[in-house]
RNA sequence: GGGCGAGUAGCUCAAUGGUAGAGUACUGCGCUUACAUCGCAGGGGUUACAGGUUCAAAUCCUGUCUCGCCCACCA
């Protein structure tokens, strides 16, 4: 063992240990192991690499894991990869513009072709760069939600949400690309702050034309579509105008004057044009009060017959001309400055044309019932607890789910048109089925052509935990595995991921999804902005397992997180901090050289104060931290063993028990320090020290190739116990080390660390008396030292110590004198 | 705009209502045969601000300020 770790040298050779044995597979695993421990990783997409994120999601993952398999649990951790519709969709038609492509010259299935490419390539790099963090995934079961498997459990889905009425066609506005000609989606769009106007409108009343109303828009083009103006129900200005009507200029079409909560009075004039066609909010509005739809702008941003004497314009130049009859016809009140923030394609640039258009929906009231029960109740635990409040507000106030997206890499809906049918529209009779349909039982049909839309990307990962494990078929895997354990995510996909498992696994199968949820902590970086690569405020995680090692890496990251934390500020200075404490631990290791067969169960006896503390402490530590990573306080748990690890074993037993190997009569002792329990063992009390100095004449301070006497070999075997306990311990957090150092020191045959028992902490052990009695030796020596220093005496130099009187009690136990005096290198004068 | 969280040592974070801790940075001494990626010792905090409850507040309550995260339909 060199002097100093280096995680390079040992890490691949490590991992491919592990996958050698197979034991990342559950059913590969020894021993009967009748409790089952199951996550399901929250699939990466397969654009991605790895992120802080990931990097702190897996991290905790792989703790688990592991903890519950040293635990005796059959663990699977079962990993996969996200096709990501959109997200991957956009990255491969980047790809194309760099070779002057676009996804419409090459065609669908061409295109098609070329994400499956892209996916055979870059699909698994980020399974791979988990295998570099140290992830015992069980890579034989590694799922893919394009998987042919996987795309019949979609299918399924889909079909069994038809049949019991919860799937329905509907128009519905979306973000529309005039250019990409294409539905896109929230985050497709980019928003520019755009000086513009504020342009109020006189709307005359019906009956009395001489009196109107005002309206204010920064958009009077869309005028043309309005079916309402619309006011807040308590704006005492408009209240008596409810339910009276309007003449819309230039179209000379009566609208109704409605009320509505979404109205801020504070805004403009109070009163607000209804655009249901060409508006989000109004869209929502015009829905909820039956409005009708006006489509005055075509999908090419050009406006429509319905637009009248406008139509056939592009959108600003109606804009313009609509302005200026607006003047001539004398409502147009004022118009102002206004900045307002204009919503873009991210792709193109160009302006959103809000557009009605027919998409698919699942209707959200019945299954969101179930899903907040199970959370209410607790059959699904979520910590930080806070987010139960905000996951069963989201579900209360949940409105349909919109399925259906315009894009060509995805799962197709399963829905097949009728073509040759009586029916006059193609898009009209339909059939729903997993396969395609031999006829259609209501036109006779027998010619189909499959939906041209794909499912949102969350309807297929809404199935992810159980599709991974073989549903729809019942299969071992699924009877064995399911509900899964535990799943680890981050906060911000709650609703779009975590609540839609929820529903889709009680309402498929009746069970829940996973028994407990941790929505971990946001890395941010040290300014205290999210990490994020389009902001380069990020840090890769592999640059920082090549310069620190994977195991500080994930320590470093563990041990910054507390468990109800929202966010906290990645710092790199944890990393050092955690490379040193590896290093530490490393030479630990090299101090203690466990050189013997570690994997036998060692009973060491506290045979003196110093060993009785370190045996009381260690067994707390046991508890303590076993406690803390079933209650996901992985943070406080890697604290702890780092506190423990250096400054109190490596600090302070490991220094003592180099006294006594070598001179061990300076040691406390006394069967008063040694629990009872313990000291059934004929070694364990002895009363003759005397002899046993004698014996010890000329005994080199080297525990190899002595013949130690039976308290320095006890010392050895406490150390062997305490170390290997704290690379039990360890392995979770940092499985590579703790392996190569068990591996460096084991006999042939023996068990990977990595499946060794988990220690059991024994509480007859901890003795808090011994603990008081070693603190208060612990706090003379410190004080002892301290006026050294103040003294300018060196530590090393022996001298003489006059203890203070209301010290003299503190010796009352034997050999604690002689401990003191030798840490501090003084002769007490008493 | 709504919801949530956070403001504690120079920096990153801890602390069931009871003497405010750690890592890092800093200062002094030390290459003591596991480790200088180290050891020993030390300095450093009116716990954002203002009130209140209490024998006792970083902690509980109210308000203010600042920052962050998530959600959202400001025409």
């Amino acid at each position: 063992m060199g002097k100093a770790y280096e995680p390079k040298k040992y890490e691949s050779k490590i991992y491919q240990l592990w996958e050698k044995s197979n034991f990342f597979n559950p059913d590969k695993l020894p021993g009967k192991r009748k409790k089952m421990y199951s996550i399901a990783i929250p699939p990466p997409n397969i654009t991605g690499s790895l992120h802080m994120g990931h990097a702190l999601n897996n991290t905790i993952q792989d703790i688990l894991a592991r903890f519950y398999r040293m635990k005796g649990f059959r663990a699977l951790w079962l990993p996969g990869t996200d096709h990501a519709g959109i997200a991957t969709q956009n990255v491969v038609e980047k790809e194309l513009a760099k070779e002057g492509l676009t996804r419409h010259l090459l065609g669908r299935e061409k295109f098609v072709k070329r994400v499956w490419e892209y996916r055979e390539t870059y699909g698994n790099l980020i399974l791979d760069q988990l295998k570099k963090l140290g992830c015992s995934c069980d890579w034989s079961r590694t799922a893919f939600t394009l998987d042919n498997n996987y795309a019949h459990a979609v299918r399924t889905a889909f079909v069994h949400y038809f049949k019991k009425g919860y799937i329905y066609r509907g128009p519905r506005i979306v973000n529309w690309c005039p250019r990409c000609a294409t539905a896109i989606s929230d985050i497709e769009i980019k928003y520019q702050e755009q000086e513009s106007k504020l342009w109020y409108i006189k709307y005359p009343f019906k009956h009395d034309s001489r009196n109107y109303i005002t309206v204010a828009t920064t958009r009077p083009e869309t005028m043309l579509g309005d079916t309402a103006v619309a006011v807040h129900p308590k704006d005492e200005r408009y209240k008596d105008l409810i339910g009276k009507t309007v003449m819309l200029p230039i179209m000379n079409r009566e609208i109704p004057i409605i009320s509505h909560h979404l109205i801020d009075p504070e805004f403009g004039t109070g009163a607000v044009k209804i655009t249901p066609a060409h508006d989000n909010a109004d869209a929502k509005i015009g829905k909820e009060k039956n409005l009708k739809v006006i489509n005055v702008i075509g999908p090419d941003a050009i406006m429509t017959k319905d637009a009248g004497t406008y139509a056939g314009e592009t959108v600003l130049n109606a804009r313009q001309k609509i302005v200026q009859e607006l003047k001539t016809l004398g409502v147009l009140k004022k118009e102002e400055d206004y900045t307002h923030k204009l919503s873009l394609c991210d792709r193109c640039g160009s302006a959103i044309e809000p557009q009605i258009s027919t998409q698919w929906f699942v209707k959200m009231e019945k299954l969101a019932q179930p899903a907040i029960r199970v959370v209410e109740k607790d059959k699904i635990k979520i910590f930080p607890k806070r987010y139960k409040k905000i996951y069963c507000n989201w579900l209360e106030n949940i409105e349909d789910w919109c399925i259906s997206r315009q894009l060509w890499w995805g799962h197709r809906l399963p829905v097949w048109f009728c073509q040759n049918s009586g029916q006059k529209s193609k898009n009209k009779c339909f059939v729903v089925s997993i396969e395609k349909p031999k006829k259609c039982t209501t036109c006779n049909a027998d010619e189909f052509k499959q939906s041209e839309d794909v499912l949102d990307t969350w309807f297929s990962s809404a199935l992810w935990p159980f599709a991974t494990l073989g549903w729809p078929d019942k299969t071992k895997d699924l009877k064995t595995y399911y509900p899964t354990s535990f799943l680890s995510t981050a906060p911000e996909i709650l609703y779009l991921w975590v609540a839609r498992m929820v529903f889709s696994s009680i309402e498929f199968l009746n069970k829940i999804p996973f028994h407990e949820v941790y929505l971990h902590a946001t890395v941010l970086n040290i300014e205290g902005r999210r990490m994020s690569k389009s902001l380069g405020t990020g840090l890769d995680p592999l640059e920082l397992i090549e310069k620190y090692g994977a195991d500080a890496t994930r320590f470093g990251l563990i041990y910054q997180m507390t468990r109800d934390q929202q966010a906290f500020r990645f710092d790199e200075r944890a990393l050092i901090a955690s490379r040193n404490f590896i290093n530490k631990l490393w030479n630990i290791s090299r101090f203690v050289d466990l050189g013997q067969d570690h994997t036998q169960n060692i009973n060491a006896k506290p045979m003196t104060l110093s060993d009785a503390w370190i045996v009381s402490r260690l067994n707390s530590v046991i508890d303590s931290v076993t406690e803390k990573i079933k209650t996901y306080e992985l943070g406080e748990a890697a604290q702890e063993l780092y506190d423990f690890t250096w400054h109190e074993f490596a600090d302070w037993y490991l220094e003592i028990s180099k006294l006594q190997m070598s001179s061990p009569s300076v040691i406390p002792q006394g069967p008063s320090v040694i629990p009872h329990e313990v000291r059934d063992d004929k070694e364990g009390v002895r009363d003759d020290k005397e002899g046993v100095r004698d014996d010890k004449e000329g005994v080199r301070n080297d525990k190899k190739g002595v013949i130690p006497n039976e308290e320095s070999h006890n010392t050895i075997q406490i150390l062997n116990h305490a170390l290997t306990t704290m690379l039990k311990l360890l392995h979770p957090f940092i499985p590579f080390v703790t392996e190569q150092i068990w591996q460096s020191t084991a006999l042939p045959g023996s068990d990977l660390l990595m499946i060794t028992t988990w220690p059991k902490p024994n509480k007859k052990l901890i003795n808090k008396k011994s603990e008081q009695k070693f603190e208060i030796i612990k706090n003379l020596v410190t004080e002892i030292r301290n006026w050294k220093t103040n003294k300018k005496i060196p530590l090393k130099q022996q001298t003489e110590y006059k203890l203070k009187p209301e010290n003299k009690k503190l010796l009352t136990q034997k050999g604690s004198r002689d401990l003191i005096e030798k840490l501090a290198n003084v002769t007490l004068i008493i």
